[in-house]
DNA sequence: CGGCATCCTAACAGATACTG
DNA sequence: CAGTATCTGTTAGGATGCCG
């Protein structure tokens, strides 16, 4: 992990990744990375929706393109791996002759998955007031350009 | 107004072609939207430093330009905008002559701050083991390809 | 049936120049 | 100083087809 505490302000555009804040809240700059990755990791399109699918129990890649069926094959393939990756899910193939997979969650998953129930909780309570907030914004922009 | 992406942000409807589950997981499913919403929210590139950065308090434009170099104006706006529509934000301008404004993070910012930063904690907890996970799994390709 | 590889479009994001 | 508009490269993601 590329952690360069290093100050690069005046010596030219030191165009790093790094995105240091200068502020008090250095942790949230140091954690920024490490809570990017994985917020990119769950908060993908598709990911969150996997992960809901399996948590009721194991399912076989038909059932998941089944109970998902907004997602692509592609895409499907493409969440399960990089789950897969991360030791979120578990691939287990019976035989070959007949290809059947089944996919479950791993405990570490299973983890994320009440960690993101929280912020989920938080989405359901307040979704409604958020929804009136961006309509009042939306109203108020209208009726300015109008 | 013609702002594509601005309108992209607004039309939820646009990008929700509905995720229904069939499973019996209908909560995740009827919840998927608003969670997914929040988490495009929170999960974008840029929200997550600048609510950090506004976490230690009141800041003006040009400091949040200055805490994370790492953002263009162009994105430092459009994530205020979102922000600031969905009431994270609160924006306050001052007069019109020397154009100065601040920006806070609202009550229900707060909120969402701590409610992410339970999930801040499970990266920080478990991205070793994250890590490792794909470790594993990228030597483990990486043999039987060789 | 499960899983890639390919093509292609639309949304995203950076740089830059302009306005109030 | 605080934004907005435009032009452009980059990437995410859908459709499809082949191969185990």
């Amino acid at each position: 992990m590329s952690n360069h505490e290093g100050q690069a302000a005046s010596t030219g555009e030191a165009r790093a990744n790094v995105l240091r804040l200068s502020g008090p809240c250095e942790r949230w700059a140091r954690d920024a990375d490490f809570i990017r990755e994985t917020l990119d990791l769950v908060g993908d399109k598709w990911t969150m929706l996997v992960i809901g699918a399996l948590a009721s129990g194991d399912a076989r890649y038909s059932d998941l393109d089944t109970e998902i069926p907004a997602i692509s094959r592609r895409m499907l393939n493409l969440t399960l791996k990089r789950l897969q990756r991360s030791g979120l899910v578990d691939r287990t193939a019976c035989a070959e002759v007949p290809p059947c997979v089944e996919y479950s969650l791993t405990s570490l998953g299973g983890s994320l998955l009440s960690a993101v129930e929280h912020l989920a909780a938080w989405c359901a309570e307040q979704h409604t007031e958020i929804r009136r907030h961006q309509d009042t914004y939306d109203t108020n922009a209208a009726t300015r350009s109008a």
